[in-house]
DNA sequence: AACGGTCTTGGTCGGTTGACCAACTATTCG
DNA sequence: CGAATAGTTGGTCAACCGACCAAGACCGTT
């Protein structure tokens, strides 16, 4: 047998891990499911982590991590806001309805946290990122187009995180993913419609 | 010990059910722990029903019509767009977060329905029923402002919808309804900007 | 008063879970 | 080379799960 050492033996169980509750759900993710899938004897488990919950609390901490990257990669500036935001929503509805099961884990991963005090804070510094990433784009969006929002960008980030969040649940019930890319379509519109433009000579700080 | 009908047996057994999905979550409603909520014996959980599956179909039809019809009573219609919607907002708004438990296991089984064919039906009926109402409103608001929308009044509902779910599931976690309300109402400010006043002489169907 | 159906109850079954441990093995370092 | 360290393994424990059943208690009907 290979001596593997016990950090990348972790990162393996958490992989296998998310793997299972993408296939099976959260709730089948038992200590048994995930060595299974790992390919390890039951005795590794504890071996790597103390508790259940530590690897519950690594797993969500990288998954969060990794989601949060992924989803600011999509934001486009240009100079038109309603074809920035456009684009911008298209690019990160493109990402979310292409991997079902991922969203779905993310779901189910948030409703779990929500039950425990330990995995909240994770969550709460998730919508805090979402929430700051959206309000700096929508910042340097209106900088770059030269207008100005007649709401603080603040809740302009926060509608944007609200809107992007009910439509993946909707989704994720009907699976009528071209109805909601009609409706992200008609909230970039509305959205836009709300800037206004910066008296010429005049620029923000 | 007094003789109960079964029928009504069964409604005791789905309010306990839910006291207990509120208190400690959808993963701890046992059959123990239901039983013993409901102060009845474990044998009479399988003689009202089945399944612990039948329960739990019966648990989630009855709480979304419930819900339903509740979240459709806040919704006001006056001539003016932009007042009415704030109105029927905060409205919805403040029901949904005066009981937070709720809303935690509306998510919770949400999530756990969409794993069970047999209960993702229900999801989608309730999703469906949540569109239709928004649209129907949306419609009448219209007619009764005298105004038209310049988008489909589906894709108004739908966005209705989707804003609404994910305030919800930004305050389960930030805890923040203040910041919630906020965004709702300049969320309504840019809807209301969508309606165009409808030519004079001129009348919707 | 006898009966047949409705309701009630305690006990038990096989299976799964998270956690733990003692024994064993490979690797490293003095 | 030999001990100390890090890694590995199968087995086991108490607790809990959903499901089921036989036996009894109750009640309206006849």
């Amino acid at each position: 047998m290979p001596r593997i050492p016990a950090e990348q033996r972790r990162a393996e169980l958490v992989a296998a891990a998310w793997r299972v509750m993408a296939a099976e759900g959260v709730a089948a993710a038992t200590t048994r499911a995930i060595v299974a899938e790992a390919g390890m004897p039951l005795g590794a488990f504890h071996y790597c982590f103390r508790d259940k919950a530590e690897l519950f609390h690594e797993l969500v901490r990288h998954t969060v991590t990794e989601d949060l990257a992924a989803a600011m990669a999509p934001l486009k500036v240009t100079t038109d806001v309603r074809k920035a935001l456009r684009d911008s929503l298209r690019g990160l509805w493109q990402r979310m309805t292409a991997d079902r099961d991922r969203q779905l884990v993310l779901n189910e991963l948030t409703a779990f946290s929500l039950r425990d005090p330990a995995l909240v804070e994770l969550q709460v510094w998730k919508y805090q990122q979402y929430l700051d990433g959206a309000t700096r784009y929508f910042e340097t969006l209106a900088e770059r187009a030269g207008v100005s929002w007649g709401i603080p960008t603040a809740l302009v980030g926060r509608m944007f995180v609200a809107v992007l969040g009910g439509a993946s649940d909707t989704w994720l019930v009907t699976g009528d993913s071209a109805g909601g890319w009609q409706m992200l379509r008609a909230f970039a519109t509305a959205l836009a419609a709300q800037t206004r433009p910066l008296a010429p000579g005049r620029r923000t700080a």
